[in-house]
DNA sequence: AGCAACGTTCAGCATTCTCACAGGTTCTCG
DNA sequence: CGAGAACCTGTGAGAATGCTGAACGTTGCT
């Protein structure tokens, strides 16, 4: 099976790395550049299933990369990234198509699940599925969705993606510190102490649905989402 | 088939030594250097497939020796080590993909576990199976679960590390130093009366659930775990 | 402007854990 | 057999860890 080939694109070395391991990670071929001209190079020569593009480059915007890529008919889909005060009008009507745009600071499982969304829309149906269920607990990617033996559930944005993750790895402790940095916005400075407090609001919301607990604690290590009962 | 290559990065002497030894103890190859520069360069040649890195070096943080690394295409995974007290923040944001991180004081038994388990989650390749099953026991290392005959059973973090040192070495007479040695952090400057202490509280709890005692007391040589005689 | 939802911090409470100690038991060996 | 050594285990103090409600600031919506 051919891994999907990501083409990353920032000026600055730390997100562009951060993206590129944490892409890597996630089972993607990642190639990664820092500017317009050699991302459009690398499109042509690379020729990635999806191109995930920050707006402001040194040499030229991520609007006039697109066009150009378009105009040579270089038609991958693009994730723009823009600094969350960089005007978002001048995006909306970039995004024509599958593409799509995130603001930075982003969580790292918040890019990856963007982009296998809209590898979802606009390719074939080799990426994964839309829906994760484990146990009671099932959740649909695409609407953002949450149910609970068919109850549907409301979550805010930070504990759905607390939820997604702890179930992308059901069965398996996860720490505190890893929920962080999956979780949280990359640039996020405070303690691990808000980690429990979202614990606690997931419990509060899925706990009254299940027969029993889901989000365990494994005390002195971190939390686990438990599927089944083992016998 | 190739031993697993681990580069350890720290500058204080007694704790490099006592990270080398201990995982070449456990079958590993290691490589061992006492600042940041040198852990680049070890780390470009030598390609390791897992990097032990301590967060505070005499000339550049861990932060900045990941950097590196991860701009020049090195993808080793990284476990980073800080003191309990240096800035718990400092940390977070740092973890990329299956990264994650201990803090000091440590014992080596942990950091043995800790790398399995990212080395498994990275799958390079065959490392051991997360599931440690002597007779009537069993145990998961990702979940952090034990079972005695199917029933679950509670431990606190010490039992488990504890349980997990005696299991792996089962049948294999360990000292109350040995122990002591690979389960407790290695700054514990207390008396060996611990183990016996905690010897008893995993029988407590093991003990109702087996068909025979499995804790066995070698007097006046420590202890070990027997599994079912198969004659 | 006013309101609701959300993210974040914090403090107090509850629980669990670690460890030392000490009295009791078992074993070993003279 | 008896004394000392080795071992077992209950008790409890203090620390560590985790949980949760409350407060506050921010954002987005009407």
């Amino acid at each position: 099976m051919e891994p999907i080939k990501i083409l990353v694109v920032d000026d600055e070395p730390n997100i562009r790395d951060l993206l590129a391991s944490g892409l890597r990670f996630a089972g993607f071929s990642v190639l990664a550049v820092g500017n317009g001209n050699d991302a459009v190079t690398a499109a042509e020569k690379g020729n990635p299933d999806l191109i995930l593009l920050d707006v402001m480059l040194p040499d030229m915007s991520g609007f006039s990369v697109t066009k150009k890529l378009r105009s040579m008919n270089i038609l991958a889909p693009v994730l723009f990234l823009t600094a969350r005060d960089e005007i978002e009008d001048k995006i909306t009507g970039l995004t024509v198509g599958g593409d799509d745009y995130m603001t930075k600071p982003f969580s790292i499982d918040e890019i990856i699940a963007r982009i296998n969304a809209i590898l979802r829309r606009t390719k074939q149906a080799s990426v994964e599925k839309s829906v994760i269920e484990v146990g009671e607990v099932r959740i649909d990617e695409d609407a953002h969705d949450v149910f609970v033996n068919g109850e549907s559930v409301e979550l805010s944005p930070t504990e759905y993606k607390l939820l997604r993750y702890l179930m992308e790895n059901a069965n398996r402790v996860l720490s505190k510190a890893q929920i962080l940095d999956h979780v949280w916005e990359y640039d996020f400075n405070g303690e691990m102490g808000i980690v429990e407090s979202y614990i606690s609001y997931l419990r509060k919301k899925l706990d009254p649905l299940t027969t029993e607990p889901v989000l365990l604690t494994k005390r002195g290590h971190g939390y686990m989402f438990k599927s089944i009962k083992k016998k």
